[in-house]
DNA sequence: CACCCTGTATACCGATCGGTTTCCTCACAG
DNA sequence: CTGTGAGGAAACCGATCGGTATACAGGGTG
């Protein structure tokens, strides 16, 4: 789609990847993946070991463009609670997207109930990874209990992603972030 | 497995059909969940038009058991409070138990991203119906803004059960009903 | 030119998919 | 006893699954 002709076999393909396992579910084919990504399945093959190391590699790709999008652009200047709440932003501005279908890394984990497969494991990180952040911006703002906080938000972060992802509720009212500004107020976060 | 021999061919089907897709996904084959039930081919396909079909039943079937699990057995005497907080309770109990992989309905919703399968409109049902429980406690509850309340405390439902049902959080210290009592505080609820 | 090296296209493999059909057994009604 | 209908066993259908192998086209380099 955005990928240009001229990108390698390897990016065509987890670009493609990531569109499709994200938008119909990581039952989609070999076939029809290659055909999308304009890449021989003999070539797939010779890049990867099997489809579900495609899959793997894919998420792990998207990861620090995932990771930078939540990251606040004012990142010297702003507060932890800023910081936090522009995660969230984001989130509520995301959901409202066509053609959402909530955190990929949580739908992967949701989809391939084998917490042992490869891509299970990027996703467990990418999410390990966001909360840590939600950990140090707590500490940071000096939260009475940060792991407590970080874990409270990621159950929103979740939540939110996957219930918006299966079109059973809309963020468009601020409910996420008012409802953050809720937590963060009773952790005593400045 | 529980499920009894003398049991008709319709009821076993649906036992096994809810217990597979639970544990292993929509993507469970027609064959090994009939060999489950002790059920032929013929007899399902008899029953009913087809495995999306039974994967519906099998979340209809489940719907009234489910949601008398989240009622109160108290219910004549318990104050809104007590009625939310039990909810949550059974959340963290079924998620420390093995075989746990989180709400079946918002499971179903995400693994199949069509809105539109018969199994997702009676999911979307199943998740609407407790919705509309927590409404109905915050209103009862003197809650400032029962709607807003009640689609949080969707949020951490689905949060907490997708997440714990990924195993990428453990429920098992109370952090879901400290969450939900700082929600409940927040919203003035008796 | 010949020689690789990539990469595409495509046929092919065995297995499984959702779904249909045939056959046969067994319980029960007359 | 015979008839009848329910239901299990299994063959079978075309399609697709993940994965492999063969054949061929284009672009460098000697």
């Amino acid at each position: 789609m955005a990928t240009t002709d001229k990108a390698s076999p390897r990016d065509r393909l987890l670009d493609a990847a990531a569109e499709l396992f994200y938008r119909d579910g990581v039952s989609i084919g070999v076939e029809a993946l290659c055909r999308s990504a304009g890449v021989s399945k003999r070539s797939m093959y010779q890049l990867f070991d099997s489809k579900d190391e495609v899959l793997a590699a894919s998420l792990e790709r998207r990861r620090p463009w995932y990771e930078a999008q939540l990251r606040s652009p004012d990142s010297e200047t702003a507060t932890p609670r800023e910081r936090i709440g522009y995660v969230f932003r984001r989130v509520e501005e995301n959901a409202a997207a066509p053609g959402y279908c909530g955190c990929p890394y949580l739908a992967v984990l949701v989809e391939l109930k084998d917490g042992e497969h490869p891509a299970s494991v990027v996703a467990r990180a990418a999410k390990e990874l966001l909360q840590g952040y939600f950990e140090e911006q707590a500490e940071q703002g000096g939260a009475a209990d940060p792991a407590l906080l970080a874990r409270q938000l990621m159950l929103i972060f979740d939540g939110a992603s996957a219930r918006a992802g299966a079109h059973i509720e809309h963020l468009d009212d601020g409910l996420v972030t008012r409802t953050v500004t809720t937590l963060l107020d009773a952790a005593g976060l400045k």
